[in-house]
Formats: C-alpha cells, sequence, structure tokens
DNA sequence: AATCTTATGTAAATTCCTTTACAAAAGGTT
DNA sequence: AACCTTTTGTAAAGGAATTTACATAAGATT
C-alpha cells in the first residue's frame, strides 16, 4: 500500500524500456500533475533516468524516460547438459561479466553448485550488495516453480529433489528463482522479439526435445511445471523404440540428438555426440541428411498436434538439430501445414530462432527483471 | 472512470456469490469505512441484496450479500446439433423460461435465427427492456470471438460467415456474444463444480470431437479461437481412414458418434444416429462396446497428448460416447496414465461431468454474467 | 448479568490524486 | 519575427478514500 503511484508508474515500463512522461500517463491513467511529480521524485530516487530527447512532432521535443539500468542486477546462473553460464544482468537487460565453463551436468549438483555460488559471487564484485535485487537459476530438467526444486529430471543425473534455491539464498539472502531451460528461452524470444504476439511456442531440438509456451502473454508453466512437454508425445504403431523416459515411440526416440547419434552408432558411423552429427550434416553427408529430415517429419507430427490444441500464431523452432540442416526447418513447415486444422494454420507462423546462443541468459535476465523489479520490490 | 470503489465491490463477487462486508474489505482492499458506504449505496441502488446472516463465530452475526439476482438478466440461445434451446438467466445463474425446441442446425441458419430472435422475445416478456444486459449464443462449431462470425464450420452446413451476433444486436441492441458450445460446457465446470482448479480440460465425445480448455482460470481460445481442436489430431501409421475434415485419420475418424455409426453401418448393423449406438450399447451387445472401448483408446492417446502439453490438474470427460458405456472412461483413465509423462499425470484426474444436460446453458449464463456485468458495466 | 468477541456505522482529520488554470520550454511554420 | 504546436512544470481548489476514533449491534462466554 505504500505509494501506489509511483509503482503504477514503474509497472509502465514492463516491456516499454522507454517511455515519455506522456505515454506513462497514457498507460496509467494517472494525471499529467501527478506523472510530473512522481517521475520527478523517481529521479531523484536514481529509479528512472531521462534518456535521449525524441524528434519533435510539431512542437516540443519530449523526453524519453527509462529505468535507470544501474539501479539494480540481477544474478544468473544457466546450466545446460555440457556447460555452466554465470552472468550479471542490469535493468536494461544488458548481461555483463559473463562466465561460460564446462560442466557436465550428469555429474551432478555438488561441485556444480560449489562452483556456481563462488563464480556469481567474483561477477558481482563491484556491485553493492544491496543492489542484487535476486537470482534466476536455468536448467535443462523439470523444476517445481513454487519451492525451486528440481524433479525426475531425466538428464540430470543426481539432482532429484535438490533444492537449487536453497542453495544459492543460504549464499546470497536474496529471491532466488528456479527455471526450466525452454521456459527462460521462450521469454526472450517473447519479450525480445514478438512482445506483441500473445500466444507462441517454442519448440528446440537438441540433445533432446522440448517446449515452451507463452498463452495470452505469459509463460504458461501448467499446474506442475512440467507443460510444453512435447518430447514425450507418443507417436503410434511403431517400432517400439524405447525411450529413455521409461516410455516407448516418444517423440525424442525418433527426432531428437540423443536418439540420432544412436542410430548412426547403430549404422556402423563413428559418432559419439550430436556435434558429430551436425559436423557430418553440414558436410552434406546424404545418410545423415535423409535421418535429419525423417526426424523433422517426426517432430512435425507432434507440432502440428501442439497448433491444433493451442491456436498459436507463431511457432519458434530452434535447436542444434534444427539448426543441422535448412531442410529440418522446411519439412516441419510442410508436415504441420499439412497436418494442423485450416483454422488453426490460417494465420500460424513457423520461423526459426532469431536470438543467438545467449538466448537462454537473455530469457533469464528477463524473468528476473519482471519477476524481482516489476513485481516483488517491497517498497524500496 | 466513473466510481471506482463501487465497482471494485462489484468485482469482488465474481465468482463469490456471497460476501460479507468484512470480506469486501478483504478482497478489494478497501476499508470498513468505503466499504460500508458503498454497499449501502448499492444495496439503495437495487444492485446488491442482503441476503442470510451467518452463522456467530463468537461474536455478532456476519450478514451475509449478494448480487441481487433481479438487477439484470441474460438472454441465452445454445445450439446444439438437433436441437435449439431458448432461455433466461438471472445474475445468480439461475435459469428461467427455459424452452427447447427440435432444430437441425445442418439445415441452415434463416429460419432457425428467426425462431431464435422470435422464442428469446417471449422468454423476455414481463422483463424490463433496459434490464436485458446481453446476449450469450452457442454453437456447436468454430467462431471467430471477435467478430461474433461462424468461420469453416464442419457441422454446420450453411452457416459459414454468418454474423450470429449482428442478428441478434438488430432486434434487441445489446452487447452479444458468440462462443463455442464446449467453451460454454468447460465455463460451466469450472465456474460451478470446480472454481479453484486452475488448469482443466474438457473433452466432449459426441456426434463430433472437441474439447475446451481453462488455462490460469480463464478460458482460453486461441489466437483465432480454435483452441481445444482435439478432434483432429492426427493418429499415424494407421488406416488411411477419410475425415469430415477433409483430413484422414484425425481422432474424429476413429472415436466420434458419426465415425462410430458409419463403421456400424458398415458391419451390417441398422443403425442411423448416435442414439441408436447408445441403445445398442446400453443393451450390451457385444460388438459395439468393442468399438466402443477402441473408441476410448484411440482418444486416450489425444488426450495424452494434451494432458503431456498443458499439464492440466483435471480432465473432464463428456458427452454421448463417453456416456454410453462405463468402459470408456476406464479405459481413457488406463491409456492417459499410461501414455502420458509421469511428471503430468502425478497429480492429474481424469473424471466424469457432473453437470446435466443443462451445461452448455448454464454456462452461457456464466459467461454472459461475467462479460455483461462485471465487465462492461458502463456506470450502470 | 457482566463481559468478551465479532461485525458494523459514522464523524473528523489527513493523504493522495484529480481538475483547473496559468506558465514556460522548445521546436516548427509562415 | 510572429505565431503555431507539442511537451512539461506548478500552484490552487476539490474530491475520494484512508486513518483514527468513538459508538453501537448482537451473539458467545463466564
Amino acid at each position: 500500500m505504500a505509494e501506489s503511484s509511483s509503482s503504477r508508474v514503474i509497472l509502465a515500463f514492463r516491456g516499454h524500456p522507454f517511455l515519455t512522461r506522456q505515454e506513462i500517463q497514457d498507460s496509467t491513467g494517472l494525471s499529467r500533475v501527478t506523472v510530473s511529480q512522481v517521475v520527478q521524485e523517481l529521479i531523484d530516487g536514481k529509479v528512472l533516468t531521462e534518456a535521449d530527447q525524441l524528434p519533435s512532432n510539431g512542437g516540443r521535443k519530449a523526453n524519453s524516460l527509462a529505468i535507470n539500468p544501474n539501479y539494480g542486477f540481477i544474478g544468473i546462473c544457466y546450466f545446460s547438459a555440457t556447460t555452466m553460464t554465470i552472468a550479471v544482468s542490469d535493468l536494461s537487460g544488458q548481461i555483463k561479466n559473463k562466465r561460460r565453463e564446462i560442466n557436465l551436468i550428469e555429474e551432478g549438483p555438488n561441485l556444480a553448485l560449489q562452483n556456481a555460488t563462488n563464480w556469481l559471487q567474483d561477477a558481482l564484485k563491484g556491485i553493492t550488495k544491496s543492489k542484487l535485487l535476486g537470482i534466476v537459476v536455468g536448467v535443462p530438467g523439470p523444476v517445481e516453480h513454487q519451492s525451486g526444486v528440481v524433479i525426475n529430471p531425466p538428464i540430470m543425473r543426481g539432482w532429484d529433489g535438490i533444492n537449487i534455491r536453497e542453495h544459492f539464498f543460504q549464499t546470497f539472502k536474496v529471491p532466488v528463482f528456479l527455471e526450466n531451460d525452454v521456459n527462460l528461452m521462450v521469454i526472450a524470444e517473447h519479450r525480445l522479439i514478438y512482445p506483441d504476439i500473445d500466444n507462441l511456442i517454442l519448440v528446440k531440438m537438441s540433445t533432446g526435445i522440448g517446449s515452451g509456451l507463452i498463452i495470452d502473454g505469459r509463460l504458461y508453466r501448467g499446474s506442475q511445471g512440467s507443460a510444453g512437454d512435447i518430447g514425450h508425445i507418443q507417436l503410434d504403431a511403431l517400432k517400439g523404440l524405447p525411450c529413455r523416459c521409461g516410455h516407448h515411440d516418444c517423440v525424442e526416440s525418433f527426432s531428437s540428438g540423443w536418439a540420432l547419434v544412436e542410430k548412426l552408432k547403430g549404422m556402423g558411423y563413428k559418432v559419439k555426440t550430436v556435434s558429430d552429427l551436425v559436423s557430418l550434416a553440414r558436410k552434406g553427408d546424404a545418410e545423415v541428411t535423409r535421418l535429419l529430415n525423417e526426424a523433422a517429419s517426426y517432430i512435425g507430427h507432434a507440432i502440428a498436434d501442439s497448433v491444433n490444441l493451442f491456436n498459436p500464431s507463431k511457432v519458434i523452432i530452434q535447436g542444434r538439430i534444427s539448426e543441422a540442416s535448412d531442410r529440418v526447418l522446411a519439412t516441419i513447415k510442410e508436415v504441420v501445414y499439412q497436418r494442423a486444422s485450416a483454422l488453426a494454420s490460417k494465420n500460424l507462423e513457423i520461423v526459426g530462432s532469431k536470438l543467438d546462443e545467449d538466448r537462454g541468459i537473455n530469457g533469464a535476465a528477463q524473468l528476473g527483471i519482471e519477476e524481482f523489479f516489476f513485481l516483488n520490490r517491497g517498497n524500496a
């Protein structure tokens, strides 16, 4: 109940990095007088900064305002299957002090978490302790969002039930947010590339297969936090292929990196990792290309199902498998447009990702900024 | 901008039919003084009524307040494949003046809409014109929610592009809401039976197959209004069965009423309608029972996919096919629990519907009350 | 009966925001 | 240079909701 009008002004900046005083009036509904006063207070309090002047519309130039990027910072720790990335984001989403190290997630949490906190402390040197607003941790597995615990992760061996939130909280004493990696990626795509698309799906085809959902402009996690689990949809009447999830004939057992590597091994190829596979594809190996095309067709079936159920206006395809060959995206498009219902595919666009490999970190930054700055700022 | 505090008080009654002044304070955040004053004004204006006194908690009894059911009314017109139901709802959701007539939707809109407006005018006799807040129309096909138009309906022959909203608006000059029948059903289930479940799916297995989605407590329509189209998910590597949607091997072509009737015809049975099929099932015809079980298994696959993608905490199965035999629900449960991922099925409940055949009308009433009374009340 | 407890009513002072009105800054147009 | 337009600042008056304080209603507890 502290100061409702100043928090309304701050909230107006969510999704809008730059606003003039007039735009703040329009979006908050506050009067010109109040906006004028509150903005001045927030500038004095270093929460907002006066940014560039905008070109004139026939009269006085408007002054563009922005959240002061240095008002506070978000600590980020992002685990992929094979690496750990530590970084810090300011309130504009700018990433600094990024450090990426090899870390095999399947080697368990002990050393990984130890290193994570140490390196994050390094990355935070020079930042006043009170300016650390919170920490976002991204992991390649299902998380229970409420409790901050990893649950039944298929590839994070040894992490089941580990309370990652608690670990970071012990050291830093700030709010900690644990989130699935694909969810962070779809947040990045939505906030940075497609902020005006209300319903979109991001499908990641890499070692495993997963998807993240933006519904009505917000991340949708589902009741247990497992929404978007497209990888373990089962395709029917097929070969009885065992999947690492315990079922069989999951999409993952046909279209994922690990499944394709296994298949190539069985065919006598000397491949060990997804990277080996990608190299072969880039060299134009005919058999590998054929396999990728087949994989695209299978995941296309699952995406078509997803499109029928969700009716999104955009599907983003991402991941090392989808980027190994141009045919993958093309084949997915063909299959989805052929199989999804006419209505659902009418205004549907299927595209590749426009972000670089830092998309997970960018998503973590966006999530952190929104959660800690826009929603949870007590009465700072 | 009229009177924010009185509309905040009214809004508090959304989803809470009875509230005491204290509870209104808690949910609106308004002060005791303001609530006291505003409630008195609203009682004087006949918007609220003093309901029963509640049992004492050790002191003075609380006075329960409620929206005055007779403050306004919602007109309802609900089309199924074979009937049209006209009714009126008060603001408590109580249905009155219900009239159900045979109407084959495939005979087109002309006579149907003519009758609908006439009968609705009859049903509204005795209600002051200014008390009609709006009209909700339910139809068994996809609708463009924004414009109030039916689009590409598979079973509503002749209705494509018909602006139903405009037709009713011409006669009644009040806001008109067009909504898909399954969406109305899932609204009814959520608001009346499971108000505290945030994510749920209702699957209707009747002549056709469809589903409606409640996400984060609200109806989810998707970008084109076609979300929940579970009936035209394609099952793979199967028999190349043509579906009435133009594709082949859709769930509908295996598990729907019309598909089963066709199949029985092909087997020499003398069945013409889904009702004939249901009669046979109730008589315990072994072959029909076997077919129903098979149908349940197929739709179970699609529901499992849906569960993986949405991670709801409840799935409601409804419709004449699912109610034709107890085995249908049982088989669906088996298939879904076996196929859906462990995490998504962990806290999942699959249940039959607890509402009667008026569920669509009840949903229309709920939708109308929320849209017209809680959201769109200019400054009445 | 006397005394809690809970639920509500009302008057006075205060805070916050709005409306209204007057100004000024800073550019474009003629 | 004179006059637009757009954007922002500020002071004064008014309204709406809050806090504070006092009061009452009505049942439970002892």
